[in-house]
DNA sequence: AGTCAATATATTTTCGAAAATTCTCTTGTT
DNA sequence: AACAAGAGAATTTTCGAAAATATATTGACT
């Protein structure tokens, strides 16, 4: 079984070089522990399922997901760069705090950055670029946003979606640096979004809010498509506020 | 369940609030094992004594900063996520490469977000700001820019210095995560200028090019410090990648 | 020679327990 | 009652070695 020529990504150390590398050398290998317990992590944060400020004791960790100390604490220090965690020394980790004030930081940072990343996009995006955010808003579309038995939730499939349509638009910008920024306070947002939900919020429909943008970011119209994101952004963050003022009160 | 809507930033915990917490509780810990490793670590690289590509062995690591492995790699964990090293499954980390295309998407993104956080500062930065910066700037020239030993080479004065009158101008923006990203960037920039000092750079004068960012802050002009800083920010780049240039013919 | 398989070596990844630190609770003192 | 000190428990941090994986070497075969 022949491997497909793919440029080698990785390992452009003279001594490395082979003529043919043995199959066995690049394998599928499944992620290592701590790459799972990451990626669960991150997805157990973002969804809510630890609630905020919420201690991570090792142990329970290692219950949880079913590791040793080194996987898990590995991974809570990629978490903490990220911001979803807090590192306090010798006192252990919990989820970072949510609060008002940095939803409004967040907020105004994600619409500075994806207007950017938008504004590089159309500048310099292709076919190729226009034809995935097609796509992905049709995939979108035709993707229920509340699960049938649960009329209160966002669908596991809806939220996957809406995630790649919101990468599709900036996707085309050429800037791995600012798509690694836009997609880490995208995550962040998402907490919120999800905390709103678990409070009964009735999810609300933004298709048009989303056509919008994609109608504008076909059409090349730079100032158009910022001002679309700008308002679906802070819609979302309003009905946020909202929630959580309620909470509150 | 967590209060949602109060803003100190730490422990908010019903049970952590007391009234005069007990002094030994707050002790001035000395930092982990990870967080001495991380710190010496990031300065290696960024300082380019550990060079891009290069491979990091932990049994290497454990010998130079005399620790086990976890802590070891739970900084390079960290370090991965803030690009600085690269992680490859089973095969270990190394330096992150270098490139002419990362050095240009970090100038161009390096521009937007200085750039808004400039912007951001001058909105709604107060005299405080304006002190601090006028007080880095003093710093910044009263300090050797190269070793009296060493002409070809930036003193660790100096580029701490530097880095604090950056720091300082963006200070006031009023926005955690931007000052964040604007941190790491900024960190990465710095590889690319030691990487030029190594290959016999002579270091350039650009006092001027600071002064002039600090006045049009001072006065106000946000269109001006944005270009000043726009300008700064290239000519290092432009000269970087004259010397990167050189090193590959 | 060149390829392949099998083996040996090197390296990373993971675990479990020891060491260090923080937290909790009791007791004694004013 | 309030506070401080100290023993004990809980938790985090760190280490050293085992397990898993990747790389290098050897030897047989074409």
């Amino acid at each position: 079984m022949p491997t497909l020529v793919t440029d080698p990504p990785f390992g452009r150390d003279g001594r490395e070089i082979r003529l043919m590398p043995q199959l066995s050398a690049y394998p599928d290998t499944q992620p290592s522990l701590t790459a799972q317990v990451f990626e669960r992590l991150r997805a157990d944060i973002i969804d809510c399922r630890l609630q905020p400020e919420a201690r991570l004791r090792l142990e329970e960790l290692r219950e949880r997901y079913g590791a040793g100390a080194s996987p898990i604490r590995e991974a809570l220090m990629r978490l903490e760069v990220e911001g979803l965690v807090i590192l306090e020394q010798n006192r252990g980790f919990r989820v970072s705090p949510i609060s008002r004030a940095h939803l409004i930081d967040l907020t105004a940072n994600r619409i500075e950055i994806e207007g950017l990343a938008l504004k590089w996009a159309i500048e310099c995006g292709g076919v190729e670029w226009e034809a995935e955010i097609i796509g992905a808003f049709h995939r979108l579309t035709r993707q229920e946003k509340s699960e049938r038995d649960e009329p209160g939730q966002i669908s596991e499939g809806w939220k996957k979606e809406h995630r790649a349509f919101h990468r599709a638009l900036v996707g085309g910008c050429g800037s791995p640096i600012l798509l690694s920024i836009q997609e880490a306070l995208f995550d962040q947002a998402e907490r919120y979004v999800a905390l709103s939900i678990a409070r009964r919020a009735v999810p609300r429909n933004d298709v048009a809010e989303h056509k919008r943008i994609m109608d504008a970011v076909i059409a090349r119209d730079i100032g158009r498509a910022v001002e679309a994101n700008r308002v679906h952004i802070e819609r979302t963050t309003e009905k946020v506020l909202a929630t959580l003022q309620a909470l509150a009160a």
